[in-house]
DNA sequence: GGAGTGATACTCGGATATCTGGTGTCCGAGTTTTCGCGG
DNA sequence: CCGCGAAAACTCGGACACCAGATATCCGAGTATCACTCC
């Protein structure tokens, strides 16, 4: 079991969008050389982020994408879903109806003790994640990055931000 | 991000090894039967769950697989590991060290804020595997499962096991 | 000087190749059973 | 009838193809900008 290393994209994204301010765009190339990925492919997932409501997206010149919400109502669990699908991790393929044992699936009332375990673990995993937002890992970013850093950072977005 | 299924069909056969005892061997054809699935691609998960200590193997005639201890002592978390590995979903790949903004590593102090929350959701992810046994399991398939699949269940039992 | 207009340049969006890891399968090594034989 | 031994059959274990989904990329649709022209 993986995540798509695109989540983490997403998550530094949203982070760096959320510095960027309600106005501020950046566009995809721009996003890309920050954090020293591949453009092509990172748009793809600030594609699936657009289309789930997380960001906003502007055409043309002095265009880009800017946070749909404010940065403190986007929580990760939202970028983790709209990049890596909302199904849950295990699906259960009901293996307990096949095999010599098998009965009409109405004769089985209730849920499978495997799927239901599953279940509350994934619920456990999506309820942390819910727990934090992009304003979070802002601070966390800000506490946890060498001053030198920031400070390029803060010219840098100066020049970037539309 | 997906689980794989090998691990629905370790944990049903950790069940049923449950059911067969102690001292109950079931060969990998006998539990591909019962659960209806390709004996072959079975047998992989089997050596897994083998080779992390869960199962014990026999070989020979009259031998298969037994439960290396009390099913209550073998967690959901325990198989769920063996077959998946226990590597973490999320890897972080330090995407803030790389661009323009990259400091020595030596830099920075604390853990990436991403990171920190996905290792959060992951413990709490393994945490509730972790609360639920192989007997547990049990109790709830008895529970369950249609009392004329019970039945058939029995005898078939009473017949494959060793 | 100001407004209108056309061309331009830049953006996102979806459709298209490539590649790793899970899925599925096979045959060889090892051990227990079992059958036959001799005492 | 009992003990011994060799062959056989059945088991697990690891090595080998195949395929779906993630990875990576490209080009077309759309729009705000900007420069130029005309009033």
């Amino acid at each position: 079991m993986r995540l798509s290393d695109g989540v983490e994209w997403g998550l530094h994204c949203g982070v760096l969008l959320g510095f960027a301010g309600p106005d501020g765009a950046l566009p995809t190339a721009k996003l890309a050389e920050y954090h020293g990925v591949p453009a092509a492919y990172l748009a793809k997932h600030l594609q699936a982020m657009s289309r789930a409501g997380l960001l906003e997206s502007v055409q043309g010149p002095k265009g880009g994408y800017r946070l749909a919400r404010p940065a403190d109502q986007i929580t990760v669990l939202d970028v983790v879903e709209a990049i890596d699908g909302e199904e849950p991790a295990f699906r259960c393929a009901e293996i307990r109806r096949r095999g010599p044992t098998a009965r009409p699936a109405r004769e089985y009332k209730s849920m499978c003790a495997i799927h239901v375990v599953m279940n509350q673990a994934d619920a456990a995993w999506r309820d942390e994640l819910r727990r934090s937002t992009l304003a979070d890992l802002m601070v966390g970013a800000i506490e946890g990055a060498p001053p030198k850093g920031l400070e390029v950072g803060v010219r840098w977005m100066a020049e970037a931000v539309r």
